[in-house]
Parts: C-alpha cells; structure tokens; sequence
RNA sequence: GCUGCCUUGGCUCAGCUGGUAGAGCGUCGCCUUGGUAAGGCGGAGGUCGGCGGUUCAAAUCCGCUAGGCAGCUCCA
C-alpha cells in the first residue's frame, strides 16, 4: 500500500501498520509528538491500523484536532486522580473544548484546594507513565463491565448508543473509561497542563437532570504555550466590562435598587447619549427611519393577542393580580406590537411602504436570579429598535438594507472584525415551536442565505434559533471570557401581521398583508457600551470619550491661562476640564493617563505668550506644540468623522 | 432557578485555631512644584452587607436574607 504524507512524499509499506508504526518510521521526533491521524481527512487514533492506499497526516499539538486529543487524554488522567482521591465518585463525561477540557463527575464539590491536589496526583500520573490501551466489547458486555464499575452515567451512555455502534474503551493503568477517542499512546506524553476552575454542570446539560461537578483545565503540547494562555486570560480580565465600566465610574449597582438594575453614572451617560444621538440621527436623516414613543406598559389584553402572555409570562414584570384586579398591566418586554398599532392607528396605501418605524426603546425583562452579569444582562435595557413594514417585494432590498446599517454602526465603532453573522433557522424536528408553513421557512431561510452571500458576509447556519414567527441574522459577539451574545438581530417575519390583522391597500384597492423586519442598528446601548469598554480596554474613540481633553498648567502661576484654554475648548464643544491642584506635572500626567484621556494639553509661559499649547495624546505621546486653534480643528475634525486612532504608545494599565 | 465561592473605611486587600479592627491607594489641610508615570508632613474616615442564633465574649462559628463572581440552565 502507498500513504501519501503532507509533505507531498509516499511512503511504500508491504504490510498493514498502525499510523503511529508509520509516524515512528518516518521519525523518531514525530512519534513522541504524535497525537491523533488524519486519514483521507477523517481524525483517526494512533493505533489505528492503515491497510490501503491513503492521504495521511501525523497530528501534533500544533493541529486543532491533535490538540484536542491531548486535551482529551488529560481530561483522562484528571477522571483517574479524581478516582484515586474519591473512589466513590461517578464518573459521568469528559470532552475536549475550544479552551481545554473538562469532566463531570457525581461527587462533593471541588475548593481550590482540592484541584491544586488534584494536580498533584495528575503530575504523579503522567510521571508514571502508563501506556493507554483501546479495546472493544460487544454491547451487553460493555453494559456490564460499567455496572460492575460502579458507573451508572457510563451505563445510559452505552446505552443509547446506536445499535451499530463501536463501543470503544480506553485504559491506562488501573483505570479504564468509556471512550470513543483518539487518544495518545501514554500519559507521559502530557507535558503542560493546569485545572482552571470547578463548578456546577446538570448531567445532559438538562436543568431536570441531577447537577454533577465539573471541573475545567486546559493543556498544550508545550509549557510556554500554556503560560501564555493563562496570562491571556489574567489580561483578559483586566479588560471585562464589569470591573473596568466601575472603575472608570460608568455604572454602578447597588444592592437595595436590585439585581439588574445597573445605575449609569454621569460618565457613562455621555457615552451612551452620543451613541444614542448617532444613531436616531443616521436612522432617520440617512436610512429613512420615523420616530415612535410608546409606552413603557400595557394591558395584559395586549400581550394575549401578541402570544406573550401565554408564553412568556413569566418574563415578564406584572403590575396587579389576576384574580382581584380588573385591570392588570405589564412592563413591556419588547417593542413590537406597540409600533404595530401606530402603524394600525391608519390606513395605509402601497405607495407608502416601506414604513420603517424607530425607537430608542427601553425593555423590561425579568430574567432568573443567575442571570444577570454586569452591562450585557440586565432587567431593563434600552435597545435601538426598529419595525419595518414592507410589501413582499420589498422585503429583500429592505433587509439588505438592514443588514447593511447594521454593518456600518459596527465598522464605525471599530467592531466589525469581533463578530460572528449567524443564520438562525428553524428546527423541522420541532415544528410545535414555530408558527408557518415549512415552505415558507425554507423560502425566507432561503432568500436570507441569498442576501448574506451576496454581501460576501461570511456566516453559520444555527438550527433551531429562529424567532417563533420567522427566521433571522444574529450577529454575535465575545466578551473577554470568550462567552458569546448577540449584539444585533435582523429578523424575517412574514406572518405576525396576519396575527394583529395590519394590512395595507394595493393597486387594484384589495386588502393586503404586509411582511415585518424587526430589527436593531447597534443593539442594546448597555450591552453595546459593555462591548466597547472590553474592546478598547476604557481608552474609547476621542469622540466617545466622558473627558476629551484635559488642561494642565506647568505649574500654578499658568492656572489662569489653563482655565481660558479650557473655555476655549469647552465653547468649541469638546468636552474638557482643567487640573489646577498644587501637584506636580509629572504628576498630573500621570493621573490624566490613568483616567484614560485621549489629550493633554501641558501650558506654560511661552505658550501663553504664543497662544500655543503643547500636546500629548494617548496615541502618539509627545505630539509637540500646536497653535490651539489648530488643536481644535484637529480634535474636532477627529470628533466629527468618529476616527478611531490606533494607539501607538505602549497601553498602560495600573 | 441550580452548584460553588465571595461581601471588612471611596478603591484594592490583611486580620491563624472567637476576646470588640490594620495597610496601601484615594480624599482633606499645609508645604512643595518650570517639566513627562507616585515630592514631603499632618488629619479625617470603618463596628466588619442585613437579620437572627450559639457564647462570658463574634468581623472570626451556625441559620436565614440581600448583593457580587464563575459555571450550568435560560435569554421572546
């Protein structure tokens, strides 16, 4: 038989041989780095045996797929530490993940303490080096072996699996596990490995299901990579939103006003009314939007015609009681029917579709007690809303032009290289969910793919992540932790306005539905301001800056020339402040960059006598002197066109 | 909602096995200050998230509760 390598050479062998025979034939090196093979392009263990003609590849911890199966390996080595620390514990799963791995397992909690333990006898393990062995057992088998275990969890995975199913074991030493694999040859093979954290996990991953203990680690084919990784992540923190946003005095919380209930603070208020003022402006005076303002409740009626209040009520903050009140209201969670009965409130020809209705929009929703997380999981929020009601055959240029506002708030804020476009379709497994016939799911899904390909977005498909009444665009984000949200939704609805009976009247003056885009420009403020704060470290575009500019005289004898260059620039609109304290200028400087603004205008004798300043920014540092009328300009050219400017001083952090 | 951890002056944190609180930063005052990341001296400020219990005695032990964090589940 002839294999095929990578590098584009053959290998001749006249007998069958496993891939890590021919990975030890090509070289020594290699078979001690091997972790996993690739045959033809399907990821394949090292014992497996090649018997004809193929493409292979030797996976290291270099190959995303040879990595995994390093990691998964180590999640097998902490499931026997933890066996030999607990014997009683049941072992339940334990894959690889994009960050490392994890396993559950039935037992007490792990502290701190316990994992650096756990460590330790993980380290002894791979000292020991035993060598990891696959074997196979018929199903009946397999069952009992786990029974005999003491492995209820490995039980029910066996079986459920497919009658046809290869029930595979791995085992090292004296521990065995129920594994599909690939796995490496030995546990001293793993070189760079750290358990991160423990928590609580359901079994299944079903709030039904009894919750298990998990415990995260991660690991890498070297010991530098891994320090890296974890200096990443103590980098990363220093980032998240929630401790930077509280820091800079954006917001804050306070226990007695309730969970998800951020306060913004003045700081954070500039911030989200020049986002806010943007955005009304673009929409409306460049994107042909009209302005709403609903109210913030309504009758229950209301939201029994919407479907809300059979499905999600519980949702929902309810003011009144059923039983003894004659009217009970709700705080609105979305703003959907609201725009709807504007639009209702008159008859509306062809000719004026599209109508596309705005709103600065501010929700309630009562999310459960674990939920809520700084600025991007609050009880109330205030979205850039949008329901525009459109003919059929306006329904994909108005939805590209959706998608296409969408992409231009984000390339303004500098976002557009974090995000991820997602088509989020419908699930024809679990039709009960969704209204519709499934033409017309396929359809819509269908024009949708269309407009993402034509405006060469690159995107996923998700199944069952459509809204009820249609499918939509989700376009995600990371935080710093690497959890995912959604920063912007498009939605397709072709079938609400059957619903709320909003029809308009055509050509030939019949009846007609119209189709409805629900949609948002930059999403949540909140959530939007959270996604900034992590993206830019708190050192925001100048234009988004609580303070642009900060005057400080050289030393006392300047504070009056400083504070008529701050009035100078506070009547040219840029928001400034003056440091008059009897500190030092080194001093001064020093806190003005750990306040994170954008320029320092340092002024002293000459300068007064030159009417020049002389500027240091966050970007360049030193920039010199300037004339302040040509600082102005400069500052507010930067400020009108929203330029972000790369930093190219070293970014300091306390 | 579930599991675990946490909650001490404005901020960050000490306070071992119980005997009524400490530091740094910040703040305030005085002095100093013509140059690019911490000038000097002095002062004020907390009863240890809240409620209840054990004890001669609790920040320190127990229970409940509120809030925070990580993960799970959820997110119209």
């Amino acid at each position: 038989m002839i294999i095929s390598l990578k590098d584009g050479s053959a290998k001749e062998y006249a007998q069958p041989m496993s891939v890590v025979d021919i990975a030890a034939d090509i070289s020594e090196g290699l078979a001690r780095m091997a972790t996993a093979g690739e045959i033809d392009g399907e990821v394949v263990d090292l014992r497996t045996v090649v018997d004809k003609d193929c493409q292979l590849n030797i996976l290291t911890a270099n190959d995303k797929e040879g990595l995994a199966a390093l990691r998964h390996t180590t999640s097998h080595v902490l499931a026997e530490a933890v066996k030999r620390l607990r014997p009683d514990a049941k072992l339940a799963i334990g894959p690889s993940i994009d960050t490392g791995f994890y396993y559950d397992f039935e037992c007490e909690p792990f502290s701190r303490a316990d994992l650096d333990e756990l460590e330790k006898v993980m380290k002894k393990i791979i000292k020991e080096g035993a060598k990891i062995e696959r074997f196979e057992l018929p199903r009946a088998e397999a069952i009992k072996f786990m029974e005999e275990k003491g492995e209820p969890y490995k039980v029910e995975l066996i079986n459920d699996l497919p009658e046809d199913a290869t029930i595979s074991f791995y085992s090292q030493g004296e521990f065995t596990d129920l594994c599909a694999g690939p796995h490496l040859m030995s546990t001293k093979n793993i070189k760079a490995f750290k358990l991160i954290s423990s928590s609580g996990a359901y079994w299944r991953g079903s709030e039904k299901n009894k919750m298990l203990t998990r415990i995260y680690g991660t690991a890498f084919g070297k010991k530098d990579e891994l320090n890296a990784y974890l200096e990443q992540l103590e980098e990363a923190k220093k980032r998240d939103h929630n401790k930077l946003g509280r820091e800079m005095e954006l917001f804050t919380t306070v226990d007695v006003i309730g969970q998800g209930l951020p306060l913004m603070m003045p700081k954070g208020v500039i911030i989200l009314k020049e986002l806010q003022r943007w955005i009304e402006d673009l929409e409306d005076n460049e994107w042909g939007y009209i302005r709403t303002k609903t109210p913030l409740m309504a009758k229950n009626d209301l939201y029994k015609i919407s479907g809300h209040w059979d499905h999600y009520k519980e949702g929902m903050f309810v003011l009144g009681d059923e039983e003894k009140d004659k009217e009970v209201f709700a705080l609105r969670p979305m703003t959907c029917p609201f725009q709807y009965y504007v639009y209702k409130a008159g008859q509306h020809s062809y000719r004026e579709l599209p109508l596309r209705y705005g709103e600065t929009s501010t929700l309630f929703r009562n999310e459960d007690s674990g939920e809520m997380h700084g600025l991007t999981r609050v009880r109330q929020f205030t979205i850039s809303e949008g329901h525009l009601i459109v003919r059929p055959d306006q329904m994909v240029q108005e939805f590209k032009g959706c998608l296409a506002l969408a992409k231009y708030c984000l390339e303004t804020l500098g976002l557009q290289d974090d995000v991820t476009f997602h088509l989020s379709k419908w699930d024809p497994e679990n039709k009960e969910k969704y209204i519709g016939e499934p033409e017309v799911w396929e359809e819509t899904e269908g024009h949708i793919r269309q407009i993402l390909t034509e405006l060469e977005v690159p995107f996923v498909e998700d199944v069952g992540e459509a809204a009820f009444y249609g499918p939509k665009v989700d376009i995600n984000a990371k935080n710093v932790y690497g959890k995912e949200d959604t920063m912007i939704t498009i939605q397709w609805d072709a079938l609400l306005a059957e619903q709320f009976d909003m029809y308009y009247i055509d050509e030939n003056g019949d009846k007609k539905r119209p189709y409805i885009i629900h949609r948002t420009s930059i999403g949540c403020y909140e959530r939007t301001l959270a996604w900034l704060i992590e993206k830019y470290a708190g050192l925001f575009p100048t234009w988004l800056c609580p303070e642009q500019v900060r005057v400080l005289p050289i030393s006392e004898k300047y504070s009056e020339y400083a504070e008529k260059v701050n009035k100078e620039l506070k009547a040219n609109g840029i928001r400034s402040s003056v440091d008059n304290r009897s500190e030092k200028i080194g001093y001064k400087i020093r806190e003005s960059r750990l306040a994170k603004v954008p320029y320092m205008l340092v002024v002293g004798a000459k300068e007064e006598e030159d009417g020049v300043v002389s500027v240091r920014s966050r970007y360049l540092g030193d920039e010199g002197q300037k004339s302040l009328d040509e600082f102005i300009a400069a500052i507010t050219k930067e400020i009108r066109t929203k330029e972000i400017r790369k930093i190219e001083v070293e970014q300091q952090t306390k």
